[in-house]
RNA sequence: GGACCCGUGGUGUAGGGGUUAACAUGCCUGCCUGUCACGCAGGAGAUCGCCGGUUCAAAUCCGGUCGGGUCCGCCA
C-alpha cells in the first residue's frame, strides 16, 4: 500500500485496534458541537472517521474547517462501534477510525452538485463537471466493471495465443462506409488522412503477414450523427484470424463472451447462442437486432387480409406489400382510442401510414375496421395471433421494409413500457446469413451490407453478377437485449473474387485500384483464409452495467452534437495553424460561431 | 437535414399574462459529544438561457436563436 495503510471501503473488524493511515475525500461532515464525524471516501468507499478533541485537540480544529469533498491525510485508529451505533447501511458500518490527526491535503469549492448515486444532475451539468461526475459511486462502479471486461478479454485472447497489435490513427480515407473524420496534412498540402472507422483493412494485412491471431481494443471514428448507443469515438473488441472458419469463430467468441459474464456478472451463459437468419429476423421481430427478452413476434396475415372487404388491407397486399401485426396480450382494457393514436403518431415515425387496431371482446373483434371482417376471417385472424379475450391486435400494411420498421420498433417500445422484459437475462443472439449487398436508392447502385471485404457464401458466388441482391454473405452479427454487438465475417482473400466484388459495388477497375490497390496487391501474396469479428467495447458495457445511454460508459463522452462540454471540443484555431495546414475556413462557418 | 421534449437561486423541481417567483436539497452563521438523509434556530442566494415581438403589463403568449436530450434520416 502506497500512501496509506488502507482503503476506506476495504476497513473491517479485522483491523481493530491497528492505526491506520488513510486518504480521500470528506463525502459528508457531521458536526455535533464538540464531536465531528466525518465520512471518508475513496475508490473502495466509505468509512466513518470520528474526531473528538478530547483525543486530539489540534485534529478537532482542523475537522472544523473540513468542508465536502475537501481531500484529507487521516490517521488513526480502528475501533468497533458500540451497540446502537452500528449503521447496516455501510460496509464498514461495524467499524470507525478515531482520528489522531487530521491534515488537509488540498481544499474544495462546493461542487455544484453533491457527490452521491442520489443527485439528480441534467446530462449538462454532469458534462461539463465530469471530473466530479465521475467521482459517483455507479460511475465508480461502471469504470470497474468496464476495465474487468477488457482485462478479461486480454487474459481469454491472451490465453488462445493472439498477439495484440496497433493499427494507424492516422489512415487514409475510403470511400465506402461512415464519414470519415478527417485530418489535414501539413506535409502535404491539400491532403488529410481519417481516423480509422475500423482497422479493417490493417488486421487483414496483418494476417497476410503471418501473424494468424491478431487482437486490439481500439478507438474508432464515424463522423456521424449520435444516438443513445451511437458516440462518435467509441472502442472496438477487434479480433481477426486465419485458417478459422466461421464456426470457429463463432465458437470462440461465445466461449468469450461467456468467460466475460462469468467473471463479470458470475452469470452461466447458456451456450450454444441461438442463431436466427436474418430473414428470420426480419420476418419474426421486424429487426435484424432483435430483443429476444419477450415475444410478441410479427405475425404476417397478408393471406388472411386480403380476402377481407378492408381495402386497405386487400390493396396493400395486392400490390405486393404485407400485413402484419402484434398481439398485445391482454392489454386491450389499457389502450384508448387516444392511446392508440399516440402508438400511431410513433409508428408514422417510420413511414407507415396508420396503425390498425382491433380488441378481443366477447362478441367478436371490435374497432372501426372490424365490420371489414367476415366471421372467417375473424376466426383466422384470432387463430393467427393465438388471441383471446382481452387482447389487442395492432396492424401495419406497407411495403415489407415499412412494416417492419414500424412494427419492430413498436413491439420494442411496447415490451418496455408493458415492463415484458426481464432485466436481469443477457440473451445473445447470432444473426446469420446477412445479404452481402443492399440496393442503395439514393447512390442508385449496390452497397456492401456488412463491408466491402466480406466473403459470399461459395454456394450463392455465381449470383454476383447476375442476381446480386440474393448473394448471402458469410457474415454474422452478435445481439445482445436488442443491441448490436458487433459483427463478424470472413474475408475475400481472392483477389478475383475482391475484384468482381469491387465491380459488384459499382467501382471501375480503375477506381477500385486507385483506393485499394494495395489490398488487392497484397492478395496476390500468398494471402490466407482469414476471417474475424469486431464486437462494441462501449455497448458491451452499457448493457452490463443496466445502462441505456453509452455515455456512461465512456469516461469523457460527446454530446448529441457531437461537442465537449468539459473542453469546450471542438474549438477554435488560430489562423497561423489553419495556414500551416493550407486551410482556410470560409465566412458562413465562422459567423456561425458564438 | 427533419420531428418532438426540456431550459426558473449552486443542484433538482413547482409556477403557464399582474405573485414578495414557491418547494426540496445544497451553502453560510450560531447552538449541539454518538451522528450517519444528524437535529434546532437564523441567513444569503434567481436580471426565470439569449434576442426580438404581442400587450398597459411577459418567467408565463408568439417568432427566432443557443444549449441539453430522445428519435427519423445517416451509421459499409
Amino acid at each position: 500500500m502506497i500512501g496509506r495503510t488502507h482503503h476506506c471501503g476495504r476497513l473491517s473488524e479485522k483491523e481493530i485496534n491497528q492505526s491506520v493511515q488513510l486518504k480521500g475525500w470528506v463525502q459528508k461532515r457531521r458536526d455535533l458541537g464538540g464531536l465531528i464525524f466525518i465520512d471518508l471516501r475513496d475508490r473502495s468507499g466509505v468509512v466513518q472517521v470520528v474526531v473528538n478533541p478530547e483525543n486530539s485537540k489540534e485534529a478537532a480544529e482542523i475537522a472544523d474547517r473540513v468542508r465536502s469533498e475537501y481531500v484529507l491525510d487521516i490517521k488513526g485508529t480502528v475501533v468497533a462501534r458500540n451497540e446502537g451505533t452500528v449503521n447496516d447501511n455501510l460496509a464498514t458500518g461495524r467499524i470507525e477510525v478515531v482520528a489522531e490527526s487530521v491534515d488537509i491535503l488540498n481544499a474544495a469549492k462546493t461542487p455544484p452538485f453533491v457527490i452521491s448515486d442520489d443527485s439528480e444532475i441534467t446530462e449538462d451539468v454532469r458534462l461539463k463537471y465530469r471530473y466530479l461526475d465521475l467521482r459517483r459511486p455507479v460511475m465508480q462502479e461502471t469504470f470497474k466493471m468496464r476495465s474487468k471486461v477488457t482485462k478479461q478479454i486480454r487474459d481469454f485472447l491472451d490465453h488462445y495465443d493472439f498477439l495484440e497489435m496497433e493499427t494507424p490513427m492516422l489512415t487514409k480515407s475510403t470511400p465506402e462506409g461512415a464519414r470519415d473524420y478527417l485530418v489535414p496534412s501539413r506535409v502535404h498540402p491539400g491532403r488529410f488522412y481519417a481516423l480509422p472507422q475500423s482497422p479493417q483493412i490493417f488486421k487483414q494485412l496483418l494476417m497476410v503477414s503471418g501473424y494468424e491471431r491478431y487482437y486490439q481494443i481500439v478507438r474508432c471514428f464515424r463522423d456521424e450523427d449520435l444516438r443513445a448507443d451511437r458516440q462518435p469515438e467509441f472502442t472496438q473488441i477487434d479480433i481477426e484470424t486465419s485458417f478459422m472458419d466461421v464456426e470457429d469463430l463463432m465458437r470462440m467468441a461465445e466461449e468469450m463472451m461467456t468467460s466475460i459474464l462469468k467473471e463479470v456478472k458470475g452469470v452461466t451463459l447458456q451456450t450454444p447462442i441461438p442463431r436466427i437468419t436474418y430473414a428470420d429476423a426480419i420476418d419474426r421481430y421486424g429487426s435484424d437486432k432483435p430483443d429476444t427478452r419477450f415475444g410478441m413476434e410479427l405475425i404476417n396475415v397478408s393471406s388472411v387480409v386480403k380476402r377481407s372487404e378492408f381495402k386497405v388491407f386487400a390493396s396493400t397486399v395486392e400490390s405486393g406489400g404485407e400485413v402484419k401485426g402484434i398481439n398485445v396480450k391482454g392489454h386491450a382494457k389499457n389502450y384508448s382510442r387516444k392511446d392508440i393514436d399516440q402508438l400511431t403518431e410513433f409508428v408514422k415515425v417510420y413511414g407507415a401510414k396508420g396503425l390498425a387496431w382491433l380488441k378481443v371482446e366477447e362478441e367478436g373483434l371490435k374497432g372501426p375496421i372490424s365490420k371489414f371482417f367476415s366471421d372467417d376471417i375473424q376466426k383466422e385472424l384470432l387463430e393467427a395471433f393465438d388471441a383471446e379475450l382481452g387482447d389487442l391486435l395492432l396492424f401495419v400494411a406497407d411495403k415489407s421494409t415499412i412494416v417492419a420498421e414500424s412494427l419492430g420498433a413498436l413491439r420494442q417500445k411496447l415490451g418496455k413500457e408493458l415492463n415484458m422484459i426481464d432485466k436481469s437475462k443477457f440473451n445473445f443472439l447470432w444473426v446469420v446469413d446477412f445479404p452481402l449487398l443492399e440496393y442503395d436508392e439514393e447512390a442508385n447502385r449496390y452497397a456492401a451490407a456488412h463491408h466491402p471485404f466480406t466473403m459470399p457464401k461459395k454456394e450463392d458466388l455465381h449470383l454476383l453478377e447476375t442476381e446480386p441482391e440474393n448473394v448471402r454473405a458469410q457474415a454474422y452479427d452478435l445481439v445482445l437485449n436488442g443491441y448490436e454487438l458487433g459483427g463478424g465475417s470472413q474475408r475475400i482473400y481472392q483477389k478475383d473474387i475482391q475484384e468482381r466484388m469491387f465491380k459488384a459495388l459499382g467501382f471501375s477497375m480503375d477506381q477500385a485500384y486507385d483506393e485499394f490497390g494495395f489490398l488487392l496487391e497484397a492478395l496476390e501474396y500468398g494471402a490466407p483464409p482469414h476471417g474475424g469479428i469486431a464486437l462494441g467495447l462501449d455497448r458491451l458495457v452499457m448493457i452490463l452495467a443496466g445502462r441505456s445511454n453509452l455515455r456512461d460508459t465512456i469516461a469523457f463522452p460527446k454530446t448529441a452534437s457531437a461537442s465537449c462540454l468539459l473542453t469546450n471540443a471542438p474549438g477554435k484555431v488560430s489562423e497561423r495553424q489553419l495556414e500551416d495546414l493550407h486551410l482556410s475556413v470560409t465566412k458562413d462557418s465562422v459567423t456561425n460561431e458564438l
